[in-house]
DNA sequence: ACTTGACCTGGAGCCGACTCCAGTTCGTAG
DNA sequence: CTACGAACTGGAGTCGGCTCCAGGTCAAGT
């Protein structure tokens, strides 16, 4: 169906992982490279491109990217060639951020790893008392 | 004011980076370890184990442990000894999550910064060529 | 021809985590 | 004594990012 060239939105939701719902959402947001292709009836029609696309779009909402900052980077590179620098303005921004978040993930984890070391800690002593050590 | 052993909601908020509001908040989810004490007036009077207390929750928010389960937790602290094995629990399961989002996150960041030093040697060679090199 | 399931649209609803509002009270400084 | 900022309460509002609903269309299989 649809011919080895073209994706029904269902599985381009396979594909990525988004809902239907959430591709169509996207589309709306104006979170697609380019203009989706419609079939007869009006049904999208997705190129292995938009796939792509929508994977890296993927990535930057997981890293915390919001909605109107992936639609901003979106319409530069449906602009063309000429931005280059905004677009690497906001990537580096973004980089930052991220950067940011995973610091602060680490300060996390080392709090969560001390404190299972000694509860775990703990748990074992409580254990090996029980046993008659 | 409050002597130095007692600290207002808005002290509380400015050593925790908490506004009052989500102070509030908080102690109505539950995710005080002991009940606030009040003053006369009937204001909140914090001690330094409460912030103590709460800038573990911080970290707990932060890495993305939902108000629901901080509450369980605190609720196992509440109740004091027996349960370590089920606090254990909580934590290391939240310590594994937060394991797999630092992965995702530092893939996330690994296609960034591929980008970024994509763009960033285009714009060079542009900037480059427009010098006459 | 008919059924079934995927798809269409616009708009409403939901969830988590706050944030803010209205109306009131408290307490210290001038 | 008054004025001010900070605190109090319960409940409503906000925001982001989907998710779902109603009501209808379309196309492939039997």
């Amino acid at each position: 169906m649809l011919g080895r060239m073209g994706l029904s939105i269902g599985q381009v939701a396979e594909r990525t992982g988004l809902s239907v719902h959430a591709l169509r959402f996207y589309e709306k947001e104006g979170i697609l490279a380019h203009q989706v292709h419609r079939g007869p009836g009006g049904r999208r029609i997705y190129t292995q491109q938009d796939v792509d696309w929508l994977r890296m779009c993927i990535m930057l909402r997981m890293s915390g990217m919001p909605v109107p900052e992936i639609r901003r980077y979106t319409e530069l590179v449906r602009q063309g060639d000429g931005n280059e620098p905004q677009r690497l303005d906001i990537l580096k921004e973004h980089q930052e951020r991220v950067r940011q978040q995973m610091v602060q993930l680490q300060e996390c984890m080392d709090l969560i790893t001390y404190k299972v070391g000694k509860y775990e800690d703990y748990v074992n002593s409580i254990a090996a008392r029980a046993v008659g050590q």
